[in-house]
DNA sequence: CGACGAAGTTATCACCTGTAGACTTGTCGG
DNA sequence: CCGACAAGTCTACAGGTGATAACTTCGTCG
């Protein structure tokens, strides 16, 4: 009943190995950075396949923010500590170290493309937009949920991607109270 | 003694035609996303007189950074009324039309390429972190102000690159507010 | 006025890009 | 046991990449 040879030639498999490879090597270096053979030889297997799975790099790379849009990003739960645990996520993950390679690094490195920026916020819409707006009350829920996304993002950009000296050697704590005073600018609501 | 023509085959012109057209290339399509040819061809000459003016593409591209942070990069001059200035410039220029093609721009659409990001990294320190540092008082002035440039980038991402509808959509007046509340964490001294 | 040097061009190299068609090979149902 | 169909590969194309060497044209100064 259950096949003793999970799949014939590895139909699926190989199709998840290729989008693995795939965000990985999109999420290093970007949608221009990246050719569909290097994704495929990654993958074990030639460039051919990822056309047929996929269609195209577009498709393949719509697929790829897909899932790596999905996973929760950073969202907690509760409200009221929602911006000292963003912030605290934040900077521990633009660590020096930080090998996280999250869905902003992805954004980051692909929104030189215009095709790319498209599909980014079409997933972006999708996943993250909803549920984080969502974890905010009040008025302008989407404008502020975006602007938090924005510092999020920036902040990565120049202590991650860039390497600004101001922020790459900040002391962590500092940081972490910082951002989350920025932050709560966005997450309380507009009490007044 | 000065001479009637002033340069024989128009030497330093060309170089400068040149270098404007890569200024709006790089800035419109990132480091990768433009070719030497292209370039070339906007200024009316041949991808060779790159190469010989500038050495490579990312000799012209160290140029390109170094003439587009030199200006004064919406860094106002009075510190009490900072935030919302620049606040106030940020939304302008990433509005619905806006044509601007300043620094920010140039900076996300190439930050993928490492190459090019080290290039703007010298060229941020430069230019814009001394000088936005020093309308800065206070212990962690460097902090500080590449959080409030983090916040400025990740806003003209979300806004004009990606295009997010909470951003896009938002009511110019209620953005400014928003992002000056949130810029004033940084201007104002830690005082305490 | 004539030649030397700078300014600019043409041709070309070696390589990489995404995609397409035709081919081979493995695996499972009958 | 074998044929059929899917999985996977090989070859190739048409175009674009940055960079180099050799060549032609123009301007100026001795």
């Amino acid at each position: 009943m259950t096949r003793s040879t999970p799949r014939p030639r590895n139909a699926a498999a190989t199709r998840q190995a290729i989008l693995d490879s795939a965000v990985v090597a999109f999420t290093r270096h970007g949608y221009d950075g990246v050719g569909v053979r290097e994704i495929a030889a990654e993958a074990g297997v030639t460039a051919m396949l990822v056309n047929r799975y996929f269609g195209s790099k577009e498709g393949l790379f719509t697929e790829v923010v897909d899932v790596s849009f999905a996973p929760a990003t950073m969202v907690p739960a509760d409200p009221a500590a929602l911006a000292e645990q963003t912030a605290r996520a934040l900077v521990e993950r633009t660590g020096p170290q930080a090998d996280h390679l999250g869905p902003f690094e992805l954004m980051l490195k692909s929104a030189a493309n215009p095709r790319a920026a498209e599909i980014i916020r079409a997933g972006i819409q999708k996943h993250v937009g909803a549920r984080f707006a969502a974890a905010l009350t009040g008025p302008q829920a989407g404008e502020r949920a975006e602007l938090g996304l924005a510092l999020l993002a920036g902040t990565w950009l120049m202590r991650r991607l860039i390497g600004t000296p101001g922020l790459r050697d900040a002391d962590p704590e500092s940081l972490v109270a910082r951002v989350t005073r920025m932050l709560a600018v966005v997450v309380e609501p507009p009490s007044r």
